[in-house]
DNA sequence: TTGCTCCTCACGTCACGTGAGGTGGC
DNA sequence: TTGCTCCTCACGTCACGTGAGGTGGC
C-alpha cells in the first residue's frame, strides 16, 4: 500500500509537464506562486519536497481555466475554491434556432435593422457599446444582422453580450493574425495587386476560420464529451 | 487656419472615445502611461493639457494592436515605431487550396496519420508541442486532420505553428464560454440529460462560431477592405 | 461660480520572473 | 561523486490603477 501510495503523488516537475499542453505559459515559479497565494496546499516530503496529488492538478487546472476562459483575478478565483460544494442552481436553457435568411440589401438605417434583426434599440445600443456591431457610414450590414441574431439566441443559454466580448477579442485576433499576412501584398503598388489581396485574404481567412472550428470541436469534445 | 488647426488636436478624452469602440480595455491612465513610456509624444497646451493629432492616434492604434495581436511587450513596440520607415521585404504567397476529403475512419495511428494529412513526423511533432494537436488514446481523429493540414496550408502565407497559438487560444476560450453555459445540464442526472447537453453543446457552439465568423469578416472588411 | 476635464506625483497592485545560495535523491 | 531537481527568500519587473491635491475652460 506505502508504496502505491507513494505513486499517487507527484513532484511539482511532474506537475508541469501534465499541465503545459493545455496551458503553455505554466511555470514552476506560477505553481509555487499559487501556493503561495493559498490557492493549492500541496503536502510535502520530511526534506520539503512539495507532493503533489490528482487533486491538487485538478484545482491547478479550474484555476488556470479560470484565468484563461473568464479573466477572473486571483481572489475572487479562491473564493470560488473556496465556497465550491454548494453549486447554484441554474434556470434550464431553452433551445432555439437561428435561420440564417438571406438579406437582399445588406445597408440598412437603424430602424431597417431593427425591424429585420428583430432587436429593440437598448439592445443594439448594447452590441454598440461592447463594441460587438459597429455601423458603418450609419449603415447596417449583413454581419451585423448575424451578429444580433446570434448574441441574442446565446442570451437564452446563459451567455450575455458582456460573456460574448471573449468572442470579439478572440475574432480580433486572428483578423491580426490575417492583417500581419496579408499586410505586403496590400502596400504593393502593381496593377491588380489589390483584386488579388482580397482573394488572398478569403483564402487565408477561411483556413484561419477552418482552424480555429476544428480546435473549438476538438477541445469540446474532450470536456463535455464527444 | 488657427481655428482649423485647433481643430485638428484633441484632448486625451476625446482620444480615449475614439479608441474604445476598437480596445475596450484602453484607459486614459493607460494612455498617459504610455506617454511616460516614451511610446507616444503628444503637444502640450501652455496651460499643460495634452494635445493629440491624428498621428498620434495612429501610433496608439498600432501599440494597442501589437499588444492584443502579437502580444508584445512595450520595449519591443517602441523598438518597432522607432525603427519605423525601414519597411523590410517579404516574400510573396503562393495561393494553396485545402481539399476537405472526407474521412471514412476517424482513429488513425500516428502512421496512418501521418500519411493521411500529408505532413511529416517534425511537423506533427511541433504541432504537439505548441498543443495544437494531442492524440486521444494514441489515435488520430478527423479534426486532427483538418488542424494540420490548415496550419500546412498557413505556412505558405508566413503564418507559423507559433502564430497560430492565437487561434488555439481563442477557440479555447470559447469552449470554456460554450462550456460555462452547458455546464449546469452536465451535472444532472436525470435520464437524457447527456443526450440533450451534448445537443445543446452542438447549438451553442454553433451559434458562436457563427457569431464569431461574422465578427471576423466584418473586422476584415474594415481592415483590408471589402 | 459651478461642474467637468484635465494635470502631476507618489504609491499600490497584480501576477508573476530571476537569481543567489543551498539541499535532496537516484 | 555527479547531475539533476527541488527548496527559500529577497528583489525585480511589467503594466498599469488609485488617490491626493491641485489647476484649466466653457
Amino acid at each position: 500500500m506505502s508504496a502505491q501510495a507513494a505513486r499517487a503523488f507527484m513532484s511539482i516537475g511532474e506537475v508541469l509537464a501534465q499541465l503545459r499542453a493545455e496551458f503553455p505559459d505554466v511555470t514552476i515559479s506560477k505553481i509555487r506562486f499559487l501556493e503561495g497565494e493559498g490557492l493549492i496546499e500541496p503536502q510535502r516530503s520530511p526534506s520539503g519536497y512539495r507532493k503533489f496529488t490528482h487533486h491538487d492538478v485538478d484545482r491547478l487546472r479550474f484555476i488556470l481555466t479560470a484565468q484563461r476562459d473568464r479573466y477572473l483575478p486571483l481572489r475572487v478565483i479562491k473564493d470560488q475554491l473556496d465556497a465550491a460544494g454548494s453549486e447554484p442552481a441554474q434556470p434550464r436553457p431553452r433551445v432555439v434556432g437561428v435561420a440564417a435568411e438571406p438579406v437582399v440589401e445588406p445597408r440598412l438605417s437603424r430602424a431597417e435593422f431593427l425591424d429585420a434583426a428583430g432587436v429593440d434599440d437598448d439592445f443594439l445600443s448594447e452590441l454598440e457599446d461592447y463594441g460587438l456591431i459597429e455601423p458603418f457610414g450609419r449603415r447596417y450590414d449583413a454581419d451585423a444582422l448575424v451578429i444580433a441574431r446570434t448574441v441574442a439566441a446565446l442570451r437564452v443559454f446563459g451567455l450575455h453580450t458582456r460573456h460574448l466580448r471573449t468572442v470579439k477579442a478572440a475574432a480580433d485576433r486572428e483578423a491580426g493574425l490575417v492583417e500581419q499576412a496579408v499586410g505586403p501584398l496590400l502596400r504593393r503598388r502593381a496593377p491588380g495587386a489589390r483584386a488579388q489581396a482580397e482573394e488572398t485574404t478569403r483564402e487565408i481567412s477561411g483556413l484561419v476560420l477552418e482552424l480555429h472550428t476544428a480546435l473549438l470541436r476538438t477541445e469540446l469534445s474532450r470536456t463535455v464529451g464527444p
